[in-house]
DNA sequence: GTATGTGCAAAACCTTTGCAGGTTA
DNA sequence: TAACCTGCAAAGGTTTTGCACATAC
């Protein structure tokens, strides 16, 4: 879905569509890095220079709630978001900390809504490791 | 695996076998409800009232790099643990904060070592959703 | 004009660190 | 005794909260 899908979106379920939440949602259509809270503070300080961090939670966890973005809880203690919502894998490599976006097909739960009497409404299927680019540096 | 069997692994491996350490250990082995480190800490002191917090942090973590024990990332900003550890989904409901084992066959990783030129450490197939409990308090 | 959103600062919370004192081999 | 471990307190880092001001419908 492309930035303005889902700014139209957001704006047709009724809510506001501010400069700083288009502002989040449009970095993250731009930079698929899958940024920490932090990294997208600071990215969005330097074009508004007085935006602030509560700014940014609340955007967030806005977007995440109309399911706009996702949250990713892989690395310790610290959020990271996707732009992307359609369900893949996650790669967090415990060396340089990046998180990574894997491939992988033929998942059993695939589709699935319900497991064990529990209704499932979101998959997060994180895989811990080291990246590709860090088992080259090992030395 | 049973207590005794991971002890004897630490203990071999020369890890000091200290109070603290089985405590912890003892406690997962008999807690398998995932529980987070405050709910450790606070069941600990009841039996050994001068633990600390970190002395609990340093053991989890220690555990953890010995493959004795699992960190469940579920929760934001929160850890949980589990003594099992062979691969299993997690699920977690957003509304109780439980964490429920849950059995899911077929998953298409099992046995890989490497994907994407990334080295798979470790599996952390996790489920967000609302578990059977609180969708029979849905009111 | 009322409801909603933002920015600032402080608070709350979770985790890590430093170090003195205690324990283990 | 030398190495290691624990407990306490403080520090560090992340997220949440409260409230005054600003913005949107």
């Amino acid at each position: 879905m492309n930035l303005n899908e889902k700014l139209t979106e957001l704006n047709e379920k009724g809510c506001t569509l501010t400069i700083q939440r288009h502002a989040v949602l449009e970095y993250l259509y731009e930079n698929r890095t899958h940024p920490t809270v932090e990294k997208i503070y600071y990215s969005l300080k330097e074009k508004f220079s007085t935006i602030s961090k509560a700014t940014v939670y609340n955007t967030l966890e806005l977007l995440k709630n109309y399911g706009l973005i996702q949250e990713i809880t892989i690395e310790k203690g610290k959020l990271h978001f996707d732009y992307e919502v359609k369900p893949h894998h996650h790669f967090f490599c415990h060396r340089c900390n990046h998180v990574y976006d894997v491939d992988v097909v033929g998942c059993p739960l695939a589709g699935k809504k319900m497991i064990d009497g529990h209704k499932i409404e979101e998959m997060r299927p994180y895989i811990i490791g080291t990246c590709s680019k860090c088992l080259k540096k090992k030395g």
